[in-house]
DNA sequence: TATGTACGGTGATTAATATCACTCTATCAC
DNA sequence: GTGATAGAGTGATATTAATCACCGTACATA
């Protein structure tokens, strides 16, 4: 637990020392591998989960199995509607899995409660993870009201970019035509267009960003 | 302002008494005629809002001034945004503006925070209410993702039925057009198309829900 | 009464996206 | 090596939605 401490200290540098403590205290370390389904439309939610390493897709699923992307979760941040599931027995609406190899950390969902009138620090980041995933929604929700296919699958691959830290994005078109509950078709020709554009370079299993 | 003590407690009637007599000291009341914008995408928010009467519309507006609908509030509920802007003056990401004359209690963002510490029945209001915002957020993100415009309109007329509280929606094509980001021409064929199909009666100027 | 205007209907055309059918290719298991 | 499989390319076609052009009607008001 010593290298997490680091870590939590590190990530939340915001925090009060004695929430530091609380943290290590209650929180229990997960590490999940990439791929795993970590919260289920429908689920019920007793924890919170705060992200230490690796990276969370959040997406919303339709009957046919679709998985409309909305965000993503990294390091330091946490999920807005594990937290807001604290007063009564709520179900989650949306569904998360891991995109990498993560470690996280879990909160019972009682001490959620406690720590908001305790620590004026934590009750700051509630809020403030309130707050940044619901603009990331409304970001999603623009480019799906407002903007063609050809944009909102650059928006996608930018925020990829931004998130992954990297302009090599490890994806297929059958991936992105799921997450923008498109079809492989309409993705794969409309990437044509943008690598003939000379935005992206495309290769088997992955897209490179020149220029966006 | 007795009037309005009445209405708050019958309104609001999970607060602590304390809160009720705090939220009249504190609360400023606006009465606000229909079809005024009470908040714009940009600006800085320096009060929440709890409704007390009437019906405000939240939307999101694109580069060409098109109103694309998120949801309604109505008497008891408040913007889940401006709760969260507290935290740093930040600014808006979304407009509103009333549909109908409406009544309204301003609260000053300071007063927010003060209260999230003081009173536990405000905490679980305010959290409360992220979380259904949240939630209605998604639901209007479910139908433009998922679902066709006919869907997204039977989506829509119902969404107005369940809030107004009656069969008669007082709307035009052209209004549902831009609130559904789509074209009158459109609209107005496929409205036939359910009228056609015996689940709403069409009419100048409003539309009345026969089976939906 | 005349007239301007907003609402709404509709045909024709175009654009965007989805679907279908098929091919090619790299990779992996055997 | 052989075959199975997943990823990706592409032409043809269908569907959905957007756009353009125009008309009719109700209503307000000058």
């Amino acid at each position: 637990m010593i290298a997490t401490s680091k870590e939590v200290k590190a990530l939340f540098p915001e925090f009060e020392p004695a929430l530091w403590a609380s943290i290590e205290q209650e929180g229990t370390l997960k590490e999940i591998p990439a791929g795993n389904i970590i919260m289920r439309t429908g689920q019920f939610i007793r924890s919170t989960v705060l992200v230490l390493e690796g990276l969370i897709k959040v997406y919303r699923t339709d009957d046919d199995g679709n998985e409309f992307f909305m965000y993503h979760l990294g390091p330091g941040q946490a999920c807005a509607l594990s937290m807001t599931c604290a007063i009564g027995q709520q179900t989650s609406q949306i569904s998360a899995k891991t995109s990498k190899d993560s470690v996280v950390l879990q909160i019972p969902i009682e001490k959620m409660d406690e720590w908001m009138g305790e620590y004026r620090s934590w009750y700051q980041f509630v809020v403030q993870t309130y707050r940044s995933r619901f603009d990331e929604l409304l970001q999603t929700l623009d480019s799906i009201a407002f903007r063609h296919m050809d944009e909102r699958i650059e928006f996608y691959l930018k925020r990829h970019r931004d998130r992954l830290g990297t302009h090599v994005i490890p994806v297929t078109h059958q991936e992105i035509a799921q997450e923008l509950n498109s079809s492989r078709e309409v993705i794969s020709r409309l990437l044509k267009k943008l690598a003939e554009r000379g935005k992206i370079k495309l290769s088997r299993y992955h897209i490179e960003i020149l220029d966006l």
